[in-house]
DNA sequence: ATCATAAATAACTATATAGTTATTTCAAGC
DNA sequence: GCTTGAAATAACTATATAGTTATTTATGAT
């Protein structure tokens, strides 16, 4: 019989971009086939390219959203209502879990610099987005320098930058680390006391005194 | 004898080995060609699978002499011969300028966890390296700790992750960083002021006092 | 109800790609 | 100088792959 085809463009459109998603998560831009992503969408590839244009079309979206993504749910945090100190290690905690939860962030911002950002490049939406992240990270140092807890002239920009790196690499190098230092990287322990390591090396760089 | 020789096994070797780590480090593992791999060496395509087997094995040897290179170099810095504070700074200087020379260690490092390092899961030769090294951070630290400048009970693997993160994350992520931080991360000025920083950074981190 | 348009399906294509088969050539050991 | 095995060359193949053409079908507006 001629089942009946069902018409949903935005549910088509939000499979496509999931499968997509998981699909260059795990393969990255240069290993990820459409093919494997149609399928798994449930979903004819005319759709893909009707939809997205062509594959390099596709991560571009999908490398955006995963970076939107990631900005709204820390913005979420309000840490200007937190004193200085609860806030910086609310944000470690939050970078270090958002990794965890999201492993696909982090291969899809690698396999984005391995392309040299040529995708995000034009993207003026992800600047934006951006700005007001610096802006937050500004705000928490300067609370913190007048009341003579942080030190003073910290640049921003370097604190994000280190306090993404400690959670970041270790996360996207736990397979070959776990070989390299033959320890298990991953155990619940173990990811328990990478967090508390991070929050002291963070709290350690900016604070005046001895951190707590 | 004026041989240009027709016949040379071991350049051919190296060859393919040189050609196939510059496009896997550009292009990831998913990405490379070997036909492409084969046109760099200057070399026919059979010769790499005659002498490599076939294009994960190739990548194999590629990620493995990575690795080996990286340690090798690490290892003749003798930091036993300097004391506790001028050997950390040069291990955070020497991951630095490592990592800013050899960006092919980055993303071939970047691939082989894409693909949970199924590659050098085997390698023994690998885990016996990465042994050494950890077990050299171990005694810096201690030498540190008994006179006094550096904290009681640092765990090694830690502190040596938290030193390759700070530069590693700066620099794999120096294409996308430069969008969302609208600042230029490669300059001159810009490297120097980072090496300063993640120096800073790592010495808050194993000092008691100041660091400096 | 009809019609225009967008959504969805099905089948196709040109080329790229990893890996092979078959053959020739060199050079070392006798 | 002959033999032999490895080094090198050339041409080939089966399949994978991104992207297309052609067609049908549902749906909202008139």
């Amino acid at each position: 019989m001629a089942n009946k085809q069902i018409r949903n463009p935005e549910q088509t459109k939000a499979r496509i971009l999931k499968a997509a998603t998981e699909e260059f998560a795990l393969k990255g831009l240069g290993g990820a086939r459409v093919d494997v992503i149609s399928s798994r969408a449930r979903v004819q590839k005319r759709m893909m390219y009707h939809y997205f244009g062509n594959k390099e079309e596709l991560f571009r979206i999908v490398i955006e959203k995963a970076y939107a993504d990631f900005r709204l749910a820390e913005a979420g945090l309000e840490i200007d209502k937190n004193d200085p100190i609860t806030g910086m290690e609310k944000l470690v905690a939050f970078s270090w879990h958002y990794f965890v939860a999201h492993p696909e962030f982090i291969t899809l911002v690698n396999s984005e610099n391995l392309h040299k950002a040529r995708h995000l490049k034009a993207s003026r939406r992800l600047r934006a987005i951006n700005k007001s992240f610096v802006e937050r990270m500004s705000q928490l140092l300067k609370r913190g320098e007048k009341s003579g807890i942080f030190r003073v002239g910290l640049d921003p920009v370097q604190v994000l930058i280190t306090l993404a790196s400690v959670s970041y690499y270790y996360l996207n190098n736990r397979f070959t680390g776990e070989i390299v230092y033959g320890r298990k990287l991953m155990t619940p322990a173990a990811q328990k006391k990478r967090l508390a390591f991070n929050t002291d090396t963070i709290l350690r760089l900016v604070c005046t005194q001895g951190g707590e």
